[in-house]
DNA sequence: CCTGATGGTTCAAATAATGGACCTTGTGGT
DNA sequence: ACCACAAGGTCCATTATTTGAACCATCAGG
């Protein structure tokens, strides 16, 4: 591993729940030694990727990163497609709902949600973590349409079981995948967050390879066959709409699939 | 330099103005042969700071960033509460404003802005750009309340001509910086773009050291005399809350100067 | 006034980065 | 059809940077 890699990887540590840490957490972490954790951590400082607490001495995401995000987006505004996208879809569903995009091999990363606030009972979404591959309806629909090379190094990996409903057997898994190339979507019952049922249809780029997923997510007790095909067709739409925004292309199989399901 | 210095350097050639950028583009750009340049970008790939086109091979920017980049917001939401202060600043003074943050030494990073849109001819904010310190209202305050290393470090460089206006000399920014300790507030007369004159208040930290700076910018022609004084006293009461809501404190001379102005 | 935790620094040894040369593909010119 | 050039990308002996055990300083609790 790069010394890049392994500098960039520090990065990661810092989530919303352990927003900022210390020179010694980032250390057992990372299972380096300090001395060079504390190199990497002043690069990264001087870099404006993290800032230093200057009475604490803890480190957290710096300025940097809200720069070089706004430029992306200015850039390639696909966040903003992506909120007008969700803000239909919502409209049809009035459930929560988001847009995910495969980051690496480690699982997919929220591009824009909207959260649900006409029930009671709803589903959070939490922007900053990755949705696993194996877990989610979204992972699910992402990797089934994913290029083969990349499927198979995510399926090599060892799965965590994150509720008592998650599947973790790569043969299981492959059945799913199976079934959501078939079907156009990905689902997950409880998979990710026990009793949340989410369905996910698949987002392609200009060159027809699958590049992330659009999702919506539901309680258990929402999710019932009166209500299944209208939301299936509302997802169809709002995916095969941002794929075209995107300049995107879907397979044809899964455009006709699309197409017959929109009313 | 070190190696990941170097490698994060190559983030910065992307701008708004140039979104993709090839190999032999960063190769130029960054002055280091092709070998290296290309295995620090495909570095930045796995980790997913860039992106790679796979049809014209170009890299642009990636998703780690903005996933990085909403993590910090959620966990220290300063954007939000800038544009929170933003927004009543707009309404007293009805003119671009925008809060700026320092970015290691080469300028200050625009962390929430508003564009005026009450009038034909208004001043647009390129929210990617880094600003000046020597030639915007905004980075000479920021200076001047800067701690001393810091001010000597940025003040040892040497200053790019923007405009005609544009101050390069060391000692005359010297007496720029003396006036703004001495008055609390920063001017630009059209150094950074011709034409546009700004006025700026310095916001600090917990730590009473100066982190930044917000700023309203006008067309020449609407900052008369008569609306100086409205405009000054708007800026340091959105500066004092600005402080005061990111948990700061303003030295003990500039909080009187402020309570002094605030109506 | 110990003890163990924190943040930070040093420098010889070990490892990873470097870059000139090379390969391949695509484009424009004649 | 052919050549010249520039693009993206790869190889591997040389070289420079990273590494990490041992170190110091400070603080909090017992």
């Amino acid at each position: 591993m790069s010394t890049v890699d392994k500098t960039l990887k520090l990065l990661g540590y810092l989530k919303t729940t352990s927003p900022e840490l210390g020179l010694s957490q980032f250390t057992r972490l990372s299972g380096e030694d300090k001395a060079s954790t504390h190199r990497r951590l002043t690069e990264l400082t001087r870099a404006g990727f993290l800032e230093q607490d200057p009475v604490t001495r803890a480190y957290r995401l710096g300025a940097a990163l809200t720069r070089l995000a706004l430029t992306r987006e200015q850039s390639f505004p696909r966040a903003e497609h992506a909120r007008r996208v969700l803000e239909r879809l919502y409209d049809s569903v009035r459930e929560t709902v988001h847009v995910s995009v495969i980051q690496g091999t480690d699982g997919l990363s929220t591009l824009a949600h909207i959260d649900d606030h006409s029930h009671g009972n709803r589903v959070y979404i939490e922007p900053a973590d990755l949705l696993p591959f194996h877990a989610t309806a979204s992972g699910i629909v992402t990797l089934a349409f994913a290029v083969k090379p990349f499927r198979d190094t995510v399926l090599a990996r060892r799965f965590d079981r994150l509720t008592s409903e998650t599947e973790i057997d790569p043969a299981v898994l492959a059945l799913h995948l199976e079934d959501a190339r078939r079907s156009g979507f990905g689902r997950s019952e409880g998979a990710y967050e026990p009793d949340v049922f989410s369905v996910a249809a698949p987002l392609f780029a200009s060159d027809g390879t699958c590049i992330g997923a659009i999702a919506t997510a539901m309680p258990k007790a929402r999710f019932t066959e009166m209500s299944e095909n209208r939301i299936l067709s509302a997802v169809a739409k709002a995916a095969s709409d941002l794929t075209s925004y995107w300049g995107g292309e879907p397979p044809g199989t899964l455009k006709a699939t699309w197409d017959s399901m929109i009313v």
